[in-house]
DNA sequence: GGCTATCATTTTGAATGCAAAATTCAATGG
DNA sequence: CCATTGAATTTTGCATTCAAAATGATAGCC
């Protein structure tokens, strides 16, 4: 019995679009973009309406999700938007930061130069919304630099793990109202991210990269728990 | 709205158990175990029989299992049971290594001496297995200490993260027939790791998981490939 | 007036049914 | 004898249906 095949095959990807898959996809966007409000339930009704179909597919969708961590099932009860507590979203981070610094680590040797060059395309496309003040697309811009990078680890197994990650708290990232000075600061640390990618020095990337999530998370929560207790 | 809820409520898990649920576990556990072999059809009417229910929430457990990658949707062609290829297998074990090192780093300061305790007893336990040769009941052992560790690190998406990994890989790793002297070699490892935990020492505990884990996946990669090629 | 109990309605969980795609297998032609 | 084609059968994808649980409403009681 062969457990493990040799070497992998060519996996074309030509595979046609289930009604599923497409459910799982837009369903997630409207979790992910936070159109759909967390903790809110979610009537298996509305969202059948909402795609035009049956409540077959859109059930096999709630169960994938689920399993993502972006709904919660309540037996007999329906579905909600899995709503995050600080406590996962501590727990969140803390394994994405690990998981960037592994992508660092790698990236740093395993880029070639060309991704490398788009890397640095994509961060001065950033650094003119960063002078423009267009946050916007600054958190897009951004967040394709970091998944540029993860996925320049070669490793297709890390970039899906982070991703079922991002998925849940990029939501609340989207949130962050970044102060001057900390966008400021954020720009710095992209800049030496930048550098340490160029020079390929990989033990530097990894802990810049590392650093840089937690700088970010860390400053997010301070905004997010004053905001709750100047609301309070 | 209320993105974040500010700290996590008792969380009872009293819910009644799905017969969803119930199929999920039981074929994720049937893939795991290596009950059916990698890269066979897994046409649903036998699945159905197998588990006595209907197709509606068997189709619902393929795709969440789908959605972990134990088994692969074909479009209009049904499920099979996902085979590895070495890259893949390559992959995980990147990402498993370096969240055992996280793990390990979190886990010495935050378990508790009970917990520490009960590492220890399932540690000896292990040990008497390695002195009786019991291969089996060894690998049972391993792998519960290493949950331990990882559960240890009180980081509830580090385990489920981890977990997801380990179910896709731990068929392999149980295919090992370890030689007496690697074998030897792991428990010494083990003795380390206990060691390190036991003095709560973060960096070291962390290195040592990381690298036993790449240790144990060397000698594993190296004797599949020599049987590979005696195979042949 | 407020509270509880009972019943109607809605919603979920799972089975069944139906159409489309894929697989099987036999027959035909080279 | 082997390859190819095409119908019969099986299998999948999705919609519909049915039963059980939950929700909401109304009436009765304190």
């Amino acid at each position: 019995m062969a457990t493990v095949i040799p070497h992998s095959p060519p996996e074309q990807r030509i595979a046609r679009r289930s009604l599923h898959d497409e459910v799982v996809e837009r369903l997630r966007d409207l979790i992910v973009e936070g159109e759909l409000e967390p903790g809110k339930r979610v009537p298996e009704r509305v969202l059948c309406e909402r795609f035009g179909i049956s409540r077959t597919p859109l059930r096999e969708a709630l169960k994938v999700l689920a399993s993502e961590g972006l709904v919660e099932l309540l037996p007999n009860r329906g579905a909600v938007v899995a709503p995050l507590t600080v406590t996962e979203l501590d727990e969140i981070i803390e394994v994405m930061v690990t998981l960037e610094g592994l992508a660092g680590m790698l990236a740093a040797s395993r880029m070639s130069d060309a991704a490398i060059s788009e890397v640095k395309a994509l961060h001065y496309e950033m650094l003119a919304c960063h002078a423009r003040a267009d946050l916007h697309s600054y958190f897009k811009l951004n967040q394709a630099i970091h998944l540029a990078i993860i996925a320049g680890a070669g490793n297709a197994t890390l970039v899906q793990t982070y991703g079922a990650l991002n998925g849940r708290v990029r939501r609340f990232r989207y949130m962050a109202n970044l102060s001057g000075e900390r966008w400021d600061h954020a720009v710095a640390e992209h800049d030496e991210i930048l550098s340490a990618l160029t020079k390929r020095d990989a033990t530097l990337l990894s802990r810049l990269l590392s650093d840089h999530l937690r700088n970010k998370y860390q400053h997010l929560k301070q905004a997010y728990q004053a905001g709750v207790e100047a609301a309070e």
